[in-house]
RNA sequence: GCCGGCGUGGUGAAACAGGUAGACGCACCGGACUCAAAAUCCGGCGGGGGCAACCCCAUGUCGGUUCGACUCCGACCGCCGGCACCA
């Protein structure tokens, strides 16, 4: 072997071993326990960048290291090829998208294959490929079947910069996700999952998932928002229709001074019909809708309103109440008519003091601050708008007062009797509403799965038969960015004959988001490639033991998948109820603070690095610098002394190469003694540390930071015997074994130089021995008062008398303690004794 | 505003179960090798004081619990992320 660590000599030799040899392809076994590493797969963009790096290598680690335990382990890799860019390329430089992906995908995949990952390239997916997105077409018409897919109009996000629709989870500060153009609202008819069928299993679920992190948790569970309270009809004075609200507060009903209704309601034009305020309210509404969504959800907007010249009757006090058009309120959420109650909630507290509008008290607190809201302070409807003293609403919990039969209940008592009050009066029912609506799913694009829908003018809308999928995506297109979907224009797609009545039918041109081919691929790697069935394979490697990925998906992707994975379990396909039993979201890679993205201008090329310095050096530098959860601060210097740390190694294989070459490594750690001794020792306490590190969560800064410690010691190393060398073998192949895993190339490299035949990736992971790692000879910390005033080395296991009389004869503590008093000593076995005087 | 996370040397970070704060790496300083430099190797490296043995201070701030607190409790400050007229 050359004297010199020169990565670029031998990383694409091995790279072509592990394939050829097909050594990550794997198979269903039942007789071996499986483990199924996933990284979320890259989206084509032509060029991996640091972030790829950093998540693959930690999936990586994973992988090879749960194989070298004895798993049968599944790590795939594919592409999520459908989606925007492409189209944007297309627009651009007039390369067809397919095209376009197909030369990203031949990069990206080389580049990656350049780090060594460990991949059943063989279960590779492509979800522009027409024999995968023909299971979306396929699943879309089971949910369609289902009811769980359907068509309905209304008011979407609009993205004019893409010229698509997008979901409500694709909307960031009325933004769009992507292109961070402003979203405006759209009337427009378009295909839905019915994803809220699923709101309340997939809040509950949330608690079996013990392996995520909280923070997504709370965010999946913040964007489903479940509020639970009741729906109350109230009757609307001189008519014979009826309001109907909803509420969580029912506790407040007693303190309903006006209604609210959202300018979208469509009972507002009812009830101004022919009135004197008609043309003032209509104007209202134009305005309020006029601006629009993003404006009037934001917080800042003054909250306006009208009254309609029509009142509504409290059915539980009778009372007569205004109704009032407000443009706070959404049309979307509950009813699209709220009930106001201004002392108990912020909103209708404004609104009430603007317009002069009664305010009245129905909670106190029971434990009363300085405030009108004690039990001494003001009752009943006390002045309008600002007269008062208020300063704000009440809107925690208390004691109820004027509120009829319900006056001194607690807030929470009041809750539970007037809801079952008004369902048993018939005024109303509980209901519990979900801030999660469902999954719009059409996009006005090419570049996506075509749904395979057709309209008869006969027959209506009808699913292409499954016998007929997939519905294949036409290649002879124009793609200009204008005038809404390019598929509306071909003549030979559109065109079509229904299935039931063979008469001419049309092809719906929308195509679907592309979150929905990220939604079940999990489950597409578990087939052998081209070979689809929705059995034996998936039960035995769902659900993904490990996922690994960024947070953003945090609600997006992660909430889509989880929802496909109930749908498919209902279809019959498949028996779990969670696709990802353990979730890691990994931190950003940044440099100078900030992202590294192009717009910044900080970006590392990852094939420069591998270029420089090889794949091991960049993979170990990732995965060094940082736990994997927090985010990376990227430092050139950190990359050289990663490469220097795999120069020491390979210089100390290189050195002693002669010298160990026919030795055996097996070696009884009770032959031992002296310095051959203490280098077993620590070869065990290392593989216990980098054992231990990688067990719990992951934390391979740690586990590498032993490894150089290990490297070090045999580094000052030198050996006197035959003994000495063959523990100086077993110390170096133990090393590679722990290593192979980070740096898998020159683990393997060193591994055969010493004569191994076999891959170091299928080789055992050590396992230590407790006897060999406890040293005979402890430090004891010695203080006094908990102060450090002393260090001895005792025999290890040393009793509490001998640690005592040894600490106190010790000259200086002996000094310290001259004429004192001791109060009391603490002795913590083989660690530390603390006097007390 | 609400929810969550995080604040440790010059720097990335360690400290797993309340027990030596700063492992490992980087930077820096000194030395060896060299005509010289790079590479490599050896040594030092939280701050302050002292000739020295040693002493004092130090994990965002202030307080508490404890023989002993980066770790537990309370209040506050700062940064990051998410949600936010959702009735």
């Amino acid at each position: 072997m050359s004297e010199r660590y020169d990565p670029k000599k031998i990383e694409e030799k091995w790279q072509g071993y592990w394939q050829e040899r097909g050594i990550f392809e794997v198979k269903e076994d039942p007789s071996i326990p499986k483990y199924y590493c996933l990284e979320m797969f890259p989206y084509p963009s032509g060029n991996i960048h640091m972030g790829h790096v950093r998540t693959y290598a930690i999936g990586d680690v994973i992988a090879r290291y749960k194989r070298m335990k004895g798993f049968n382990v599944l790590h795939p890799m594919g592409w999520d090829a459908f989606g925007m860019p492409a189209e944007n390329a297309a627009i651009e430089h007039g390369v067809h998208p397919a095209n376009w992906t197909d030369r990203n995908i031949a990069s990206m995949k080389n580049q990656i294959k350049g780090l060594g990952f460990s991949y059943d390239w063989k279960r590779e997916i492509n979800t522009s490929a027409p024999d995968y997105y023909r299971w979306n077409q396929w699943i879309f018409i089971k949910m369609f079947k289902k009811g769980l897919a359907y068509k309905r109009r209304s008011s979407v996000n609009w993205c004019g910069s893409c010229e698509t629709v997008l979901a409500n989870e694709q909307v960031n500060d009325g933004r769009c996700w992507r292109c961070e153009t402003e979203v405006i609202q759209k009337e427009l008819e378009q295909w839905f999952f019915k994803i809220t069928d699923y709101a309340e299993e997939l809040l509950r679920d949330c608690d079996q998932l013990t392996g995520w992190p909280e923070k997504v948790l709370t965010m999946q569970k913040n964007w489903i928002g479940k509020s639970e309270g009741v729906e109350i009809d109230f009757q609307i004075k001189g008519s014979e229709k009826k309001l109907r609200i909803f509420t969580t507060r029912q506790d407040t009903l007693y303190g309903v001074t006006f209604m609210s209704l959202a300018p979208e309601h469509p009972i507002v034009s009812e009830l101004v019909k022919e009135t004197p305020c008609e043309k003032e309210v209509m104007n209202f509404i134009e305005r309020a809708k006029r601006q629009g969504i993003l404006l009037r959800t934001s917080a800042e907007i003054e909250k306006e309103g009208i009254f309609t010249g029509t009142y509504v009757i409290n059915p539980l006090n009778g009372d007569e109440v205004p109704i009032w058009v407000a443009n706070f309120v959404l049309m979307e959420y509950g009813t699209g008519a709220v009930m106001a109650v201004p002392a108990h909630d912020q909103r209708d507290f404004e609104f009430a003091k603007k317009y002069g509008l009664p305010i009245r008290v129905v909670i106190v607190q029971d434990n009363p601050p300085l405030s009108p809201f004690n039990n001494g302070g003001p009752r009943g409807i006390i002045g309008k708008g600002g007269e008062g003293g208020f300063e704000g609403a009440y809107e925690g919990e208390g004691i109820m007062v004027d509120s009829g039969p319900f006056t001194g209940l607690r807030t929470e008592e009041g809750k539970k009797r007037i809801a079952s009050f008004i369902e048993k009066e018939g005024f109303g029912e509980k209901k519990v509403n979900y801030r999660l609506r469902d999954w719009g799913i059409s996009r006005q694009r090419y570049w996506g799965t075509p749904i395979p829908i057709l309209y008869c003018d006969r027959c209506g809308v009808v699913p292409v038969p499954e016998n007929e999928l997939p519905v294949i995506l036409p290649m002879d297109v124009e793609i200009t960015g204008k005038g809404g979907s390019p598929l509306a224009r071909i003549e030979s797609f559109l065109r079509a004959s229904c299935p039931k009545c063979k008469g001419a039918a049309r092809r719906e041109t929308d195509t679907m988001d592309t979150f929905v081919d990220s939604s079940w691929y999990f489950i597409a790697y578990c087939f052998d490639k081209g070979n689809i069935d929705f059995k034996s394979a998936i039960s035995y490697w769902m659900p993904v033991n490990q996922y690994i990925g960024g947070i953003e998906h945090a609600v997006l992707h992660l909430l889509y998948a989880r929802f496909f994975t109930k749908v498919m379990r209902d279809l019959g396909l498949i028996k779990i109820d969670e696709p990802f039993t353990d979730l890691l979201t990994q931190g950003m890679v940044i440099k100078d603070g900030a992202k590294m993205s192009k717009s910044k201008g900080n970006v590392v090329d990852p094939n420069y690095l591998v270029e420089t310095y090889g794949a091991d050096t960049a993979r170990l530098f990732s995965l060094f610098a940082a736990p994997p959860e927090k985010d990376l601060e990227w430092s050139d210097q950190g990359v050289e002394g990663a490469y220097r740390f795999l120069g020491k190694l390979w210089g100390l294989v290189s050195k002693y190469k002669e010298r160990i070459d026919d030795l055996d490594g097996g070696i009884e750690f009770k032959e031992l003694e002296g310095k051959g001794k203490s280098l077993y020792r620590k070869i065990h306490q290392t593989i216990k540390k980098v054992t231990n590190d990688i067990e719990r969560d992951f934390h391979f800064n740690t586990a590498l930071a032993s490894l150089m410690e290990l490297v070090n010691v045999m580094n000052s190393f030198e050996p006197e015997s035959d003994t000495d060398l063959r523990v100086f073998r077993n110390a170096i192949e133990t090393t590679l074994i722990l290593l192979s895993p980070f740096a898998p190339h020159i683990s393997e490299e060193l591994w055969h130089a010493l004569g191994h035949g076999e891959s170091i990736a299928l080789t055992k992971w050590p396992s230590f021995d407790e006897e060999a790692i406890k040293e005979d000879e402890v430090l004891v910390v010695i203080q006094v008062c908990g102060k450090l005033r002393g260090k001895i080395y005792l025999p290890a296991n040393s009793d509490d008398r001998l640690i005592k009389e040894s600490a106190l004869k010790e000259r200086k503590i002996a000094e310290l303690i001259r004429g004192k008093e001791i109060k009391k000593i603490i002795v913590v076995k083989n660690k530390l004794v603390n006097i007390v005087i």
